[in-house]
DNA sequence: ACAATTTATTTCGACACTTAAAATAATCTT
DNA sequence: AAGATTATTTTAAGTGTCGAAATAAATTGT
């Protein structure tokens, strides 16, 4: 069912709508809310002084108006950047990246750890992630009551639901609990979400328009990871761990996947994928435990461009596991955009080719038809900002939308 | 971005609230729906005396109270059957079916018409079904204003964007424009939808509590199809023509389908799949344009159990097809539940050991095992209650949970 | 310098909706 | 027939939005 509305379900949706209005514009006086909402200038005087008197928001007149208009001048509001904090954790292999960001999205501390995180105990993980935050902290002069949330941005398929990380390239273990004891040891919320979900939460929060439908984020690396963007909102299976595209099935009893099944998209298109074809090595070569060199994989990319067969076909063979992948995908979902991005994007044109013949081969041209297919350079930054902006937004809609009650 | 909320929102939706819990409850007296809804009593009276006013209730006191308890005695209320009608036409091969039901969703007329479908003109299917429910409905005395909506279910993949049948078993040609002549053609509000979803939509009705998050409902039979639940609701991609389950590839470059493609998986198994491959026939032979006679798979499926090994094979690639599709999708999707149905249902377990292995062999345990896979008897009139739920639901939704303009 | 003009914001009065509490209705019990 | 009990409606108060009117704070023109 739905639930039920009063008057307070009116007042936290237009609320909601001012705090997004005045995120995505940055600074605006009181009409242009009044514009961009759609609510009468009554409503905004309204909402933007109760805003104003929680802390929410700020007169912002330290910008001197360049305009000579006539008449009142207006005065920007903007979100209060000391209304709260928010902290991102991204764990990836090797390292704990941490970036403690204001409540306008401004980045105000940020710091990377060394971190040997393959063969750390289970139960260590949230601990050390733990530490380190609160350590991050007090360098900073912030107590864990300036923060409302942490962000946690994990390689590998994260089950945000429990905030468990079911797997990762970065750990030998597998099932870490990772919000509950930062949780319980920081005192502060604490969220968990895959990467690549992140890098299309972040694009969502730059062109919102663009997401109205359902759209892809593929994400080319050590590993194959993907975000999911359904009807504008990122999509969570019913664990929380869904789309997998690196693991789902590219040939049926194919090549050995890190996951331990056979004939994974990963297996083909990832790093260690593409380097085990390139160097002829059997299917059933297991994959190597750390994250393959850069290096590595740049050279391969010379050598394939210098007409090397070999790494040539690997590059090909990896086109036609990802073009098949995304063409199981449009049949299956028939989304408006598919966005290839990722450190592998490097090589991207190496494999094009055959990514468009098998999506060619693989799916009905009147399904095909409507997919906008782009690539998008890699920016490993881009997982932090989305996840600053997913932070925010829900903190925005879940927190803040909510009046106060009156003291 | 959301839209703004006001007081008329409220009323939509509570009104909705109350339509939906009555459609439910089928009849209830106002405390009943006090307690359904979450409203005040004082509210549920306002609420249902403008509903009453606006002819979309009834005060219905036909049955007598069986209970002797003592108080005022309640007075349920019901629907108006009388407020509006929905009619139905399922377009399938050979024959165009018609329901007329009222708004309490009760069928109050039925009429099968054998329709040479297969080689109609493109625009002679949109004249054909307008003039046949035109007469329909003046069979039954009705005119029609008296009808609010027509939804079309049809076999095959539905545009419901455009009102388009991109293709379908039923016709030669594609592209079969079906919405726009036939609602200028009737002057009734159409819209179209795959078969597949329909049953989706019967099912969330009478279960809608088992349809919180994603579920999948498989379509066996002629060809294979797909009925896709996202987050409660069906979900249609960028055309509408999403869900295309049968013609995801399973095999790159494998036998032929009816689509035009190689590989799909109903290439494998559908009823002419599973005969091809039963009959040693190469995978390159086209399918037949018309529907196997149920006969046909009947005699093979006996045959099967007879210990035809030709037979049995058959239905092992069958499995393979369907479970690696399953496995696919359920690494991209993660659902809750996976249901197949459909009349390829019969012989769902000479299927369903390569079913379970392939899914087995496709997907990582960790997301395999959150997921219900169950069958369900076929049953061709769900498709046509499905449509008149969903119907009705809209109706409520968008058209009656609007108040009326005060005269 | 100051009135007129212009633009931004706030205030006011009307109206819609929900709710708790009080009032009313319609039955059964004794 | 009075009292008890359950259902529904009415009433009064509270919260929210909105259009119109009022107020604020600048520029322009003289």
């Amino acid at each position: 069912m739905m639930n039920k509305a009063d008057s307070d379900l009116i007042r936290r949706q237009n609320r909601h709508l001012v705090l997004e209005a005045l995120r995505f514009a940055g600074r605006a006086p009181r009409v242009e809310l009044g514009r961009l909402t759609g609510l009468s200038l009554a409503t905004i005087t309204s909402i933007t002084a109760q805003l104003l008197n929680e802390g929410l928001l700020l007169e912002d007149n330290t910008v001197a108006p360049i305009t000579t208009r006539r008449g009142r001048p207006s005065v920007d509001l903007s979100l209060n950047p000391s209304a709260t904090h928010v902290i991102v954790l991204k764990i990836s292999i090797g390292k704990f990246e941490m970036v403690l960001a204001d409540y306008a999205g401004t980045r105000v501390a940020h710091q990377i750890k060394t971190v040997a995180t393959y063969d750390m105990k289970i139960h260590d993980v949230g601990k050390k992630a733990a530490s380190l935050i609160l350590a991050f902290l007090s360098e900073h002069n912030k107590s864990p009551a300036d923060v409302r949330i942490i962000g946690i941005a994990a390689q590998g398929a994260a089950e945000t639901g429990v905030g468990h990380l079911m797997w990762s390239p970065a750990f030998k273990e597998v099932n870490i609990p990772l919000t509950e004891p930062i949780s319980r040891l920081t005192g502060i919320y604490c969220r968990l979400s895959n990467d690549a979900n992140m890098i299309a939460e972040g694009l969502m929060a730059r062109e919102h328009y663009l997401y109205k439908g359902t759209a892809a984020v593929i994400f080319m690396g050590y590993g194959v990871g993907m975000g999911l963007v359904i009807d504008g909102k990122t999509y969570h299976g019913s664990t929380g761990a869904a789309a997998e595209f690196g693991h789902m099935n590219h040939i049926p009893h194919g090549a050995m996947c890190r996951c331990g099944m056979s004939g994974c998209i990963e297996a083909y298109a990832s790093d260690y994928g593409i380097l085990r074809t390139a160097q002829g090595l059997p299917v059933n070569t297991p994959p190597p435990l750390d994250a393959v060199e850069p290096e590595v994989m740049m050279a391969l990319e010379t050598s394939a461009r210098q007409g090397d067969g070999a790494a040539l076909g690997a590059y090909v063979k990896a086109g036609e596991a990802i073009g098949f992948g995304l063409a199981r995908m449009i049949a299956l979902l028939s989304p408006d955009r598919i966005i290839i991005s990722g450190p592998g994007i490097r090589a991207f044109d190496l494999a094009e080719p055959a990514i468009a013949a098998s999506i060619d081969e693989g799916v009905v041209t009147a399904l095909r038809q409507n997919v906008k297919l782009e690539k998008l350079p890699m920016d490993h930054d881009m997982i932090i900002t989305g996840t600053i902006d997913k932070l925010l937004h829900d903190l925005d809609r879940e927190v803040f939308a909510r009046a106060e009650p009156a003291a």
